[in-house]
DNA sequence: GACATTGGTGAACATGCGTTCACCGAAACT
DNA sequence: AGTTTCGGTGAACGCATGTTCACCAATGTC
């Protein structure tokens, strides 16, 4: 019988449905203004059966938050492996840049997401994405101080140089997800992403040069 | 009589309090998910009054949108003024940076307003505030465009540096603003944009030199 | 085969929403 | 002084919301 499946199962089937329907939802707008009524119909249950999966509206964006960076992780972990093959900075760069282009593509629903509710969804949504962010802006911090030529930086303008790159790479995931799958579109901003990286990287290497 | 006025005078009255109820209310949200009637409440003016001064709530939105807009420009315009005034490049950096965390300062409102509306807005605020911020970036491409050793740059070389100036700055101008007028943590931020865009504008001056 | 567990149901609740309408009273105009 | 203009009022509408509760039927357990 290919239709029938144990309880779990089907358990698990209609909470991954409950996130997808409330990740679409709030696609254009916010979590903050999402129903829970509107989530059970396009799930196609009553809404009262929505709390045998979650707590409350809150608790789903929280499993929201974390769902989104399982995916932002893989992705940083995809880019940290590609860096340890690669020789030049140009190189690194080039690799990054597909990576993300490759994982933003992918899963646009996880990164608009993320992008969004950091500034406006839920306080508790908001404050668990900032850490999250934080705790990538340093893993990332950690990663550049393995770079060679950054051995005299402060711990202030790694963390400071980490930050300028995140930023970077949201507005450009935020930019990637807008293109929408056209093929020109996400060209043009995984061109201008490569370019504002090398930027970047050259301002970050001829540092303490000049001040 | 202090206490009275002409008609126009009043009406101007209640039409500020809304706007800077709606400002207030969506603060730790968005626009969307604001409602009439808690804006009419914060006024103090029952709900049906509302429409005397608009057409409906996204009409309120979009001129917050213009409201915020406006602020934006004039802290532009400092900089701009500051710009030509002044010598070197770190001392550009500088002013630009103190100027920045004036206007932030004093009109923290408006700056997280357009930070946070950009991506979770209804749909006619997000158009008209990326729209507006297309143009923002244009215009920084024509002011660094006549600074010198930018002779050989390209057209699109220049939109991507401007727009990612203007994204760090967006995202400085959002932490200065969540540092929520505490002097240290202001301090922090406006410290990390000046590093942050010193290293941007040393990238930038030894471009093509490189690729 | 009997019993407990549990995902889903459907009615009901109080509350808040946007919008409509006729109406009021004071300011503005003639 | 008489009339118009207009910001604000308050009742009313239909609808959507979050949450509660008792209930059901199929699955899992013994």
């Amino acid at each position: 019988m290919s239709e029938t499946q144990t309880r779990s199962e089907k358990k698990e089937r209609t909470r991954r449905a409950i996130l997808d329907a409330a990740l679409t939802l709030c696609e254009d707008s916010s979590m903050v203004a999402l129903s829970l009524r509107q989530v059970a119909k396009e799930v196609g249950i009553v809404p009262t059966a929505f709390y045998r999966h979650f707590d409350s509206v809150e608790d789903l964006g929280l499993a929201l938050v974390d769902e989104s960076f399982v995916t932002l992780r893989a992705m940083l972990r995809a880019i940290r492996r590609n860096d340890d093959t690669v020789p030049t900075f140009t190189a690194i760069v080039d690799r990054s840049v597909d990576t993300l282009e490759e994982h933003v593509h992918g899963h646009h629903g996880h990164f608009r997401f993320i992008a969004r509710e950091r500034t406006a969804g839920p306080p508790a949504v908001k404050a668990r994405i900032r850490h999250e962010i934080e705790l990538c802006e340093r893993e990332l911090a950690t990663d550049i101080a393995r770079l060679p030529g950054t051995d005299h930086w402060s711990a202030e303008d790694l963390q400071v140089l980490s930050s300028l790159i995140v930023t970077a790479m949201v507005g450009t995931a935020e930019a990637m997800a807008d293109a929408g799958g056209r093929p020109d579109a996400e060209k043009r901003v995984s061109d201008a992403a490569r370019t504002q990286l090398r930027m970047v990287l050259i301002g970050a290497l001829n540092w303490r040069s000049e001040s």
